[in-house]
DNA sequence: GGCGTTATTATGTATATACATAATGACCTG
DNA sequence: CAGGTCATTATGTATATACATAATAACGCC
């Protein structure tokens, strides 16, 4: 038995309830000795099912059975052209507007940046078999920019060129649900009025900050995940 | 140095585009060799990077860093009441409907059970300092409750119920943007027409379907990830 | 009994070694 | 040269062993 086979027969345990929640379970010792694997495998084992938030883990306290299990869901996030790809459509996008701007007060917030900083400004549609996919509005950092040249972005959208050009960064997102507003639903061909969902990425290196993004989907779009 | 060492340094170098996206990499052994360390934690280091989507790995073709990297943001999905708890409000929750009723078309779907099966309907109102704070509506398997009596959830919430006494389980979640219903913005406080954040979970075991859940949070509510 | 110190213990990590597996690329054959 | 076969190779996993670390439990002192 491997430790997927380990963990398997854990989880059945957990699941089966034969470990019910709060339980502290045998040491991997032990269930080396049962299983007749090596305690690494048994470690392995464990480690992922934590990892997943079903077992909590604690040197000499032992490992028990998660109370209030904080189940992780993983959210898969695409580039716009293979989320439109993967459901069979053609990926096309318009740059709509792009200059410099002095950053407002909200997004230079959540960048880190001074307060009217200028940064550069585009505003893009996203097409899924030519109708609208999605909008977006961001800011982006030109001192990110290799020679500090903003590209036109009319072959590659900036969400691509960005992962191919600039460092991998870190970031935080946050979804919400507004109303669109008649130039926003405009833009996404739908009635002012209509709720959009709103993916919210601020995006920065450990050097500087990058680029903030507003992405707006309308009605009918659903964010998808497993646990 | 330790596998977290190896990881951050190998990081660096992503990031630094020592290595830019679709490189292959040294393969482990030579990391090894590199970083003083055994390939046993290079493997761990490496590993780790490929399940955050940063690197990806073949046998015999080797590691490289992702062309298009598909990041993992993961939620936490925890329960409302510590959700609420965790913003410093007290919870509470009000039991509005309870009744056995004949599932609707789309929740069947969802749970792959036959239409017009009949499950207990639940309405809830969760409370976050005595205000409204989400509209959940649900649909309870009557088959997997132990005995099959259906508890009063007036003291615990469903959902914490069924975590405390209901096997573990596998679900999928689905996030999308509505506009409340005038039934719904009056249980959640608000203006028919106003956007709400819906929330729609569905969890079932190998056996059978658990529940459906639609939980719906009004105007201002995030949902936030890190990437 | 209260409180700080120490011993114990389960998990965490590192290592060398060995073999398994999958995918590539070279080779061989018709 | 097409196409299938096989050797090669990097990653994947398993193992025994050793030591590190954190947290508890036991101890002993005042």
């Amino acid at each position: 038995m491997g430790w997927e086979g380990v963990r398997d027969e854990v989880l059945r345990r957990i699941r089966g309830r034969v470990w019910p929640p709060g339980e502290v379970i045998p040491g991997e010792e032990a269930l080396a000795v049962e299983f007749g694997v090596a305690r690494a495998t048994v470690n392995r084992a464990l480690r992922d099912l934590a990892e997943a938030g079903l077992l909590e883990r604690r040197r000499k306290a032992g490992t028990r059975v998660a109370l209030l299990p904080v189940r992780k869901a993983t959210l898969d996030i695409s580039i716009i052209r293979q989320e439109v790809e993967a459901r069979g459509e053609v990926y096309g996008h318009r740059v709509l507007e792009r200059r410099m701007e002095a950053v407002p007060l909200a997004v230079a917030l959540r960048l880190g940046v001074a307060r009217g900083a200028r940064m550069c400004f585009l505003e893009t549609l996203h097409l899924a078999g030519g109708r609208p996919f999605a909008h977006e509005v961001r800011w982006l950092n030109i001192a990110v920019l290799p020679g500090g040249v903003v590209p036109e972005f009319d072959r590659l959208s900036a969400n691509e060129w960005l992962v191919q050009n600039v460092a991998y960064a870190t970031g935080d997102i946050e979804f919400s649900a507004e109303l669109a507003t008649s130039a926003e639903a405009a833009a996404l061909g739908i009635r002012a009025g209509e709720p959009v969902f709103v993916t919210e990425r601020a995006t920065w290196t450990a050097e500087a900050p990058i680029t903030f993004v507003r992405l707006l989907h309308g009605p009918g779009y659903r964010l998808r995940t497993m646990v």
